[in-house]
RNA sequence: GGCGACAUAGCCAAGUGGUAAGGCAAGGGUCUGCAAAACCCUGAUUCCCCGGUUCAAAUCCGGGUGUCGCCUCCA
């Protein structure tokens, strides 16, 4: 496939470093909070990319971190660390904290269709590693340790600003409001690989180290996590362009210092989901949660279908009114599908490979998941029997994911169940054979017939109240709850 | 201030030099007592602006403008 490299600043075929074979990491959570939907925007695409190389026959090894270490002050820079303040706030301790919001994170993940990375591996759960990666560093000269903590020293490289052209003097000190200079640091962009003195005095969880009791500092943990478990040679490095500098600009120069050689050729960022006044975040405006869309009526999917429709390096910008388009949009696209008859005749293979080659063109093209869906609109326009269109969306759906004919199938399913009862006259009510709501049916029929509109119009008022939805047919009344 | 990404109808968007896909919303129609559902029809003389290259530019080049993001703490 085609792909936007962020390291190159260009499209590119993809390669790996194994043919056939991707390895795979992305920035996982930080599990203080529930993630909020422009987190997930990242992760669904994310998976939208794994699934398409694998759709286009890669095999792909995919290796997530969990941030579970604490020392995390909060979006709004209150310099307040967030995993005690997420325990604190629950009355739990750090580990619970970090349990209980990981289980949150993975669910979101399931409803929102997100397959489970190869492997996900919580920070704490190998500190040696970053450990033996930090002497490794301190071993080759490439880091120091000053003021108690351990830095890495970025005057060692020869290329730091691997994203952007960044010229070192330009860099502006404290943008943010709050921000000291650390002045233990021999160079601007020097950052710490293990912590033994923190301006966090109640840090929570701690670790014996050559260089003090302490904690790993952000980075190391990316950087030694992949290595562990993608080895020497990383293809594809995923995670929100808002990472990109200083978080994945400081894994690679960890990275290759500590391995000697270059690391990761490919950088996947995802822009951001944005609401009318900038990037949304937790401290700021409405904290909108998978749970949250689900208690207001919308399907996780719908918002799956949402950023689809998007692409991935552009910002979207949400509002409950594109929700709503999204959601009619994703709930239309089901009904026609559901339409479909399944094993109406064999299925034309050559007919699913033809299509299978458009989608290709579509989505590999730096994974155009809007052409992605645009390709299920003209399938269902195609010429040839339902079997075929079904087993067509099947195929998209490996990558989509989008539940398209299984909802189809259980709407179906639904729809079937329904009892048809005609009475003397003829007249038909399709419904789930409750006999007081067939007999307001049948009598708003009457009420018709006789011209009592206003009564028919009354009945039907009510029954909507309790959540019943009239469909008048030629002979009869199909009703359903909404 | 520096660096990066983006800018196409109300919204999401396709398009990578040959004369603007698709979806949602909206309007009109069929159907209906009305409504809902379903189906049919209708959309940008124009792609942020100004120059340039070309027979031909939304697409290439130059210059602007706007929006968003990042910029030695923390993740």
């Amino acid at each position: 496939m085609y792909l936007y490299n962020s390291a190159t600043h260009r499209k590119d075929l993809f390669t790996a470093h194994t043919p056939g074979r991707v390895e795979m990491y992305t920035c996982g959570p930080t599990v203080y909070h529930f993630a909020h939907i422009g987190n997930l925007r990242s992760y669904i695409m994310e998976d939208a990319l794994e699934k398409y190389l694998r759709y286009e026959g890669f095999e792909v090894n995919r290796v997530m971190n969990i941030t579970d270490v604490g020392h995390l002050s909060s979006d709004a820079d209150t310099g307040e660390d967030k995993m005690l303040m997420g325990a604190r706030r629950e009355h739990k301790t750090v580990m619970e904290i970090a349990q209980f919001y990981t289980g949150a994170f993975f669910d979101d993940c399931r409803k929102l269709n997100i397959r489970t990375p190869d492997t996900v591996q919580p920070a704490t759960g190998l500190i040696p590693e970053f450990i033996e990666m930090v002497q490794g560093l301190l071993d080759k000269g490439y880091a120091y340790i000053a003021g108690g903590n351990v830095y890495f020293d970025t005057s060692r490289l020869q290329r730091y600003h691997v994203f952007f052209d960044h010229d070192e003097e330009d860099l502006q000190v404290g943008v943010r409001e709050g921000v000291e200079e650390d002045l233990s640091k021999r160079n601007k962009n020097d950052f710490v690989l293990w912590f033994t003195r923190s301006k966090f005095e109640d840090q929570a969880l701690k670790w014996d180290s050559p260089w003090g009791v302490g904690y790993p500092g952000w980075h190391i943990e990316c950087s030694a996590i992949s290595l562990k478990y993608n080895g020497e040679y990383l293809d594809l490095h995923c995670g929100g362009i808002d990472n990109a500098f200083p978080h994945h600009t400081n894994e690679i120069a960890q990275s290759e210092s500590y391995l000697g050689h270059p690391w990761c050729p490919w950088w996947f960022h995802v822009h951001h989901l944005n609401t009318g006044d900038g990037k949304m975040s937790k401290s700021k405006g409405e904290f909108l949660t998978v749970s949250l869309l689900e208690q207001r009526g919308y399907d996780p999917l719908a918002y799956r279908f949402f950023c689809l429709q998007s692409h991935y390096r552009k910002a979207l910008v949400f509002t409950w009114e594109n929700l709503d388009n999204a959601q009619g949009a994703y709930r239309k696209l089901i009904a026609r599908v559901a339409a479909l008859r399944p094993g109406d005749g064999p299925v034309d293979e050559a007919a699913v490979a033809a299509q299978r080659e458009k989608f290709k063109g579509a989505v590999g093209n730096d994974l155009n998941t809007s052409l992605g869906i645009t390709a299920v609109y003209d399938a269902l326009k195609l010429a040839v029997n339902d079997a075929t269109k079904l087993a067509v969306l099947d195929d998209f759906d490996r990558v989509l994911s989008l539940d398209l004919t299984k909802k189809a199938a259980a709407k179906r399913a639904e729809d079937a169940k329904a009892i048809a009862a005609t009475d003397a006259s003829g007249f038909t009510v399709t419904g789930e054979g409750d006999p007081e709501i067939d007999a307001l049916v049948r009598a708003r029929a009457e009420a018709k017939k006789a011209g009592n509109f206003a009564e028919a119009d009354r009945i039907r008022d009510e029954l909507r109240k309790n959540g019943v939805e009239l469909t008048d047919v030629p002979g009869g009344v199909i009703w359903k709850r909404v």
